[in-house]
Order: C-alpha cells, then sequence, then structure tokens
DNA sequence: CATGAAATCGGAAACTC
DNA sequence: GAGTTTCCGATTTCATG
C-alpha cells in the first residue's frame, strides 16, 4: 500500500470507468502494471467493488434522516431486522446516548413516521430520537491518502 | 424510471463492472438495449457516477464517529471549510439538536480528537456532541425499489 | 428495442530489469 | 518482486432498421 496504490484508489474512486491505459498516465505507468496493482487491491480486499452513485432523489428517496435508537437491551444482534428495512441505509452501533445510530431515506416527511413504526417494532426498542437532514453538503469516498497515523 | 431502470440500477449496484450482455439478461433485454438504458440514466443524473467501494480500515481510517455540531450562528456556507478536512466523509445541515451533523474517519480513536479540534477552528462553532461507531452493521446503496410513496 | 460492424478494452501470458 | 510489452477474445459503442 504505497502512493501508487493510494493514487490509483484515489482515481477509481473519481471515475471506475476508466480504462487502466488512463490508470498507467495517472501514475505514470503503463496499463499492464496499473492492472496488476489494481487487481492486488481487488485480492487483498481493499477495494470491496465496483458500484454506482445514485441520486437518491430520483429514485423517490429524496428525504434523509438520521434516528438514535434507545433500547432496553443490547442491540448487537439486529443487523437482520435493521437490513430488512428497505429506507435504512446504514445501521451502527454506538456508545454514547443511545444503542443505535441508523440512516434513513424516505421519500417524504410524513415518511418517516412509516419508518420509525417499523423501528418501534424491533424488540427491545425502548425510544428513538429523529435528527432531519434539510441540506446535504456532500458525502464523498473515504479519503485514501495517508492520515496524519498511518 | 420504470422498473426496468431499477432493475439495472439495482444491478449496476451489486456489480458496476458487470457487461451490458449480462444487463440485458437481468432485464430480459438485449445488450444494446440496455446500454442505452444506462446511457439515458447517466444522462439524466439519476447515475451520477461510477466509483469503487474502499475498505476503511486499509487505508487507515478504520475509527468511524458522528459529530453534531453546536453553532452559535447560521451554518448553511461552511460546505467548503467542512470539505477541506480529509477525515470529514459525510456533512449535513439538520433541523434537531445541533446545526451540523458531519461523519468522520480516522486512524484511530485519539485522532477523534485532532479532527474535533479542527471542527471547534471553524467561525462559529459553539460546542460538538460525539458519537463513536462501535460496529457498523452495514453501509450500502440507496435502495431503488419502489418506496411506499414513490 | 434489436442487429451488426469497427474501435477499444480486459486479462494473462512471456520477457526484462 | 515489480514493471513492460504483446497478444487475442470479449466488450463497448455507434450506426441502421
Amino acid at each position: 500500500m504505497d502512493d501508487t496504490d493510494r493514487k490509483l484508489i484515489a482515481a477509481l474512486q473519481r471515475d471506475a470507468t476508466a480504462s487502466y491505459a488512463t490508470l498507467g498516465e495517472v501514475v505514470g505507468m503503463s496499463a499492464g502494471s496499473a492492472h496488476d496493482r489494481v487487481r492486488k487491491l481487488r485480492d487483498r480486499g481493499v477495494i470491496r467493488r465496483t458500484t454506482v452513485e445514485v441520486d437518491p432523489a430520483a429514485v423517490g428517496r429524496g428525504v434523509c434522516a438520521y434516528v438514535l435508537i434507545e433500547s432496553s437491551r443490547w442491540m448487537g444482534d439486529k443487523a437482520d431486522e435493521l437490513a430488512a428495512l428497505p429506507e435504512v441505509q446504514e445501521a451502527h452501533v454506538i456508545a454514547g446516548p443511545a444503542s443505535l445510530l441508523v440512516k434513513i431515506r424516505v421519500p417524504t416527511t410524513e415518511d418517516i413516521q412509516a419508518c420509525l413504526r417499523k423501528l418501534y417494532d424491533i424488540p427491545g426498542v425502548s425510544g428513538t430520537q429523529t435528527v432531519v437532514v434539510l441540506e446535504t453538503f456532500f458525502e464523498r469516498s473515504v479519503d485514501p491518502g495517508t492520515p496524519s497515523t498511518g
């Protein structure tokens, strides 16, 4: 995982349709070498998959909110139940004022209620705190550049 | 934006390296027609870009946290200042107990402090509340299926 | 939406340093 | 071990019906 790998990752994050010839130019190598590097990054699991970024509003999920879920028991086994809800885009176990934090996407603000109802159907959920997103500044890929400690 | 488009989007979210021949099979069309559909989805902005998903831990950003930012003034113009911080992966203006919500990724828990310090350097920031992620159940693509209202 | 042809790309060798 | 060159089958892309 050297600087060349990081450059390749950054280039692929920007545009994963780039040809290996183009990627080679970016890092000053041949297409074949760039290809080798990227293949190894995939094999190692550094690059998990190639995907497309979709405009949420265009598929009827223009409203975003975060829900802090409080509970009366351990909630570390609720991954499947949360994954079963299509509105839930992310789900995390957290330290702090609540047990879980989920990111939801729904068509309208009214649909937030319906989603909360579903969340309350999960055994152990004893309360929620909802944070409605008014505007999203940005949502971007993980920065592959060398961080302070790394 | 019909059911065929949604199927194509779902297939591309799963694996954007799939050939148009494969995509055509998924929706029961020829490769050329599938290609047409996908091109139009890109032109319309429904598909924003093709990218790669990277393992955060593999690039030294294995620790995730959410920071609620309180302020003593309107913060709707702070997008650039937040985008300048590589630790900040998402930034939203919110309704609720705070003004902004940012998602950060750092190498270790100790680096959270350094990031908070940078956030406090932004004019108007008067307080923060940090939610540390202990475990991420999942982070997935926006569901393109027909939602309750859509 | 399907077909067909030309340009381009992906993938994996053999070869060099 | 890492990078380069070279190769062929597969794929993208675009015209046409």
